[in-house]
DNA sequence: ATTGGTTTTGCACACCTATGCAAACGATCG
DNA sequence: CGATCGTTTGCATAGGTGTGCAAAACCAAT
């Protein structure tokens, strides 16, 4: 029926041309006359034919395929990452092949593997860890990698973050300004870099006014842990603030508060989270939550990535971008505070 | 310094056997003696060759790789979704490349022709609408496609829904049973399949008690516009319920209810969605909401793609499941409901 | 040892495009 | 009009793999 696959032979048949020509007409740069340029597209056209992006890539050694490693999405902060990192990277003419690291749990090692299959043009990690050696392999195979949200020691990876130390020392000061006396802090994962820089920076900001907090306890970006050590901590430590890893885990510790314990927010304890992901701004929260700033840290990922996809010997970078606290309602607010 | 690329053609010189043989190694089912496959795949193992997929896929016409075209992912329903597909697929040794029809909003077409360019086997749409002429192009390159969650008429696409229909219709019935006397709704878009099925079920279920909505408005699957007709339907026409047209919308509903008007759900005004997402159940919101089944609904489209791919003759299919009314707190229940 | 049959292997080609090279072309100038 | 130079075109090959076909190897049976 459908005349299968129509190639750069079949175009250049019809327009009496070469194949070489063809190609040139749709690889921007190349060497073509006007007339040619014209002859080559109606033929193009009329029959439907669109350049074989696979067998292309086998020539030139570019697949414009970007793989993307990503645990889990029910944290609102990866779908929207997601959103903006697949637009800015169409933008560039690049397509994100998505991978899972969760699903069966065979660990990063396999997956990075298959992504090495389909010869990807470079490699980003959102919220998910890569070992030394997972990182010399991709390195071996000369492919970029860029760690979005998460650090690693490694001189030869890429990375963006937001500054997780400031910006966590940034609301130990507004919690300390607010007149809180016990606080508390549920982490993220303490596995992960991400998870250690916040606590690091928290225990920085309560020390600069003399304080510790009362209780610390590790959520492991899971709700029914989160959820479970903010009782624990109300109970037993009686704290008046807590600072959540990252909102996903502060909605939860929210709902335990209010809907399972009675307490009211923030009158009896003040809650604070961190990435304001659009559902911290929606009334029913309204979370007090330091901003990360997913927009410029998927510019500097994408930034990052294509610079050294071009020039394979830039230096890797390791980005840290600042964002500003919002202040809302889940938290008591300092008097005269700007 | 790396060895750039490692191929067959290496692996065979190492192991002093030709390349075809390498090749039938590495393609499950193909006739190799035991001894070839060990001297083999220790020459593999140790010069870390992988085949190269694309450079396969040139020849056996298969990609391996899914196109996925998604509109937007703020709606939970999505990223919940796509993880639920991607883990699926990767089970199946296929994988997505990911394709976002809103970014600049070209338009679906070129998006199309995008993907069709890197040779997919298959794609899925979600939640965009596609016309009868991509519907063509599509079906005249040879590219199964199944729309998710998304209704066509054209006969040579496959759909996987929820059954819209008879969801909506229960809604009605149970916001009858309950008692309510003014129902608003607030549809999806009315330009999707979706939208307009959940409606007309919605009116026959109403039909059926004597009853017709009081209020009708399109919320365009956005929360702005819900809450604002919500504002209007409650102020202006003294509604007792709301059928919202999706979750994503309901809570803006709800937000826009209690936190903005000061009104009390369900006491003043029941709420009910559609879709069932994780979020819906958490206690801030706890909406009573038909669930679509995701699971099954991506297990019938996964399958029904790769049936498709495999076997080309296969009529498309139009599946509608049947999912359950999840009753929670949003909405007032009728005495003696089970 | 020879035969027949089965499995395994290698050869050569195909898949579709990009690109170096040399030939053909066109224009410009003397 | 011929020489010169820059532009455009075609030829041929490469890129990494799978597969039909025929030759080779193997095994068992006579």
């Amino acid at each position: 029926m459908s005349e299968r696959k129509v190639t750069s032979l079949d175009v250049a048949a019809k327009a009496g041309v070469s194949q070489s020509a063809v190609s040139r007409v749709f690889t921007p740069g190349a060497s073509v006359s006007q007339k040619m340029a014209d002859k080559v597209r109606a033929a193009a056209d009329e029959l439907g034919y669109r350049p074989n992006v696979l067998a292309r890539s086998l020539i030139t050694g570019r697949s414009r395929i970007i793989g993307l490693v990503v645990a889990y999405l029910e944290n609102q902060f990866y779908p929207d990452a997601l959103e903006r990192l697949s637009n800015a990277l169409q933008e560039q003419g690049y397509h994100i092949l998505i991978f899972m690291a969760s699903g069966t749990g065979e660990g990063v090692g396999t997956v990075i593997d298959e992504l090495l299959d389909y010869q990807v043009d470079g490699i980003i990690t959102a919220s998910v860890g890569m070992s030394d050696e997972l990182a010399a392999r991709c390195d071996a195979a000369g492919i970029p990698v860029v760690l979005f949200n998460r650090g690693q020691d490694d001189l030869r990876l890429s990375q963006v973050t937001s500054n997780n130390f400031e910006g966590a020392k940034k609301i130990a000061e507004f919690l300390v300004a607010g007149g809180h006396q016990r606080v508390g802090h549920i982490t993220g994962w303490t596995g992960s870099s991400t998870g250690r820089d916040r606590e690091a920076g928290f225990l920085a900001g309560l020390q600069t006014a003399g304080m510790e907090p009362v209780a610390i306890a590790d959520g492991h970006y899971r709700r029914a842990e989160a959820a479970a050590a903010a009782r624990r901590m109300v109970e037993a430590d009686k704290v008046d603030a807590i600072f959540v890893g990252n909102d996903h885990m502060a909605f939860a510790v929210m709902d335990e508060l209010r809907s399972e314990m009675g307490l009211r927010v923030p009158d009896d304890v003040s809650i604070v989270g961190y990435d304001d992901v659009p559902l911290a701004g929606w009334p029913a929260y309204d979370l007090t939550t330091l901003r990360q700033p997913s927009g410029r840290m998927v510019g500097a990922t994408v930034e990052t990535l294509l610079d050294r996809i071009d020039n394979p010997d830039t230096e890797p970078q390791k980005i840290a971008i600042d964002g500003p606290l919002i202040v809302r309602s889940s938290a008591r607010v300092p008097e005269g505070w700007t």
